[in-house]
DNA sequence: CATCTGATTTGATCTGTATCAAGGTGTTTC
DNA sequence: GAAACACCTTGATACAGATCAAATCAGATG
């Protein structure tokens, strides 16, 4: 078994006969909640490129990923950017309580989002505790994942950004993936250079140099525009400066 | 009324005679969950500099501060470090449901904290809703303070780095203090250098100067060792790169 | 009061990443 | 299949912040 795969729980097991397929309120899921839930919900979809909400827009659902992937981002005044968060299938985006949106919600992908209005979700919140329980567990885990997103931010040198994004991602995908075999990792690199770079806190072209780097070094391969194959997660791995332990949390 | 206390709901207000007077859980409480959280509550003291819990070691309890200032950091393998969270007084540490703590806890000052037993408080989380829902509330904020703090990270300049955390530290100094005068902001810098390079992602010699240069502008006004005084706050908050309109939370 | 200690400031130099600029690659469109 | 376009790569240079080193300051201690 990989080293990607270790330590993660599935996390996109379908649940029962529940009609919800993702992880923002599936788990512990009851029918009579399910009908509700049922009648608040729509889906909406977006081409790669779009916008969903622009920070400081009204928001007037939360949502959950179906397929595709969603970034958050904060802009500062003179245009510097910031990804602030990154949604792969199954995670929640929205707050409960807020009316705007505190962030540029956008596809990176083509997207397709599970909405709820947030009204009735929020009802439905405060009649059935486990769901505020389900989203505080999220909340707990993206706070964590946004912990270790800042060590990157504040202390790691570019090569160890990008190489930590790669085996974030491959572990992500592999999680939710259940073909995960014991060969070598291969996987979309759904982001262009100008999104990692805005993950990783650098400029486009210093994304380019060390994602070459790595690739003349024999660390990845790039297969075609974005496809990527690590033929060694350990050995990438040591490039991260993350603990060998790597205790990954989400 | 001067800027830093606008927008800033109070957040220590004493809470009718609820003995426990801090924000964790003294929203909404009635007498009866009261009487169970009095029973599993300790207070603990530390000194300045004290380590609370290594990142790793068993931790099991919940805690809130009630006065002083605790960081959480995370080391490298190789001894950098970056603090990932900051807990001024009100503030609440430790995640339900986790058996070890994820971070280093240290007390910045001297430190009292109020803890409550993990297995019984997460036993009264079940059963009374509220207090899960104060806590989701919570972790929301501290998620956007995060995202924030991502932000100051990837893309502000040494000179807004140190320009945002002074806004920051007044702000939340501020709203806890509820002396806040149109005078003025004076106010106590309970951080050394070397804890602000570990905020910032800097070395303690660039804070050291970006702090000095504040200083030679006028922008700032340290008194003595650690006494801060900020003349003209939004002169200083220009500093900063944020948003003038600057909506923070919490 | 002198000394010691830890924290801070300041200086000189180095380096990793940004910036500016040009060229390349693959895909879509007509 | 040529042109247009979006995305990516590579090169040359500049600069912000790191690093190494030394001096200064403010309390604490005897």
């Amino acid at each position: 078994m990989p080293r990607a795969t270790q330590k993660i729980q599935t996390i996109s097991q379908e649940c029962g006969d529940c009609p919800i397929r993702h992880r923002a309120v599936c788990a512990r899921c009851e029918s009579d909640e399910l009908n509700l839930l049922e009648q608040i919900k729509y889906y909406r979809s977006f081409e790669a490129g779009q916008t969903v909400v622009w920070a400081g827009d009204k928001m007037d659902f939360v949502a959950s990923v179906v397929t595709g992937i969603a970034t958050l981002s904060q802009t500062m005044e003179d245009g510097r950017r910031q990804m602030v968060g990154l949604l792969l299938p199954s995670d929640f985006a929205g707050r409960p309580g807020r009316e705007t949106s505190a962030y540029d919600v956008t596809a990176a992908t083509d997207l397709v989002m599970c909405c709820f209005r947030k009204k009735p979700f929020e009802e439905l919140m405060l009649r059935t505790p486990h769901i505020g329980q389900r989203l505080l567990e999220m909340t707990l885990d993206e706070l964590d994942a946004a912990r270790e997103w800042m060590l990157l931010l504040g202390r790691k040198t570019a090569r160890e950004k990008i190489a930590s994004l790669i085996c974030i991602i491959a572990r992500r995908d592999a999680s939710l993936q259940l073909n995960a075999t014991d060969a070598e990792l291969r996987f979309d690199l759904p982001l262009t250079r100008e999104a990692m770079s805005e993950y990783l806190g650098l400029t486009l072209e210093t994304v380019s140099r060390q994602v070459s780097a790595l690739r003349k070094e024999g660390l990845i391969i790039t297969e075609g525009k974005r496809q990527i194959v690590i033929p060694d997660f350990d050995r990438l791995l040591e490039e991260t400066g993350d603990d060998s332990d790597g205790g990954f949390l989400v």
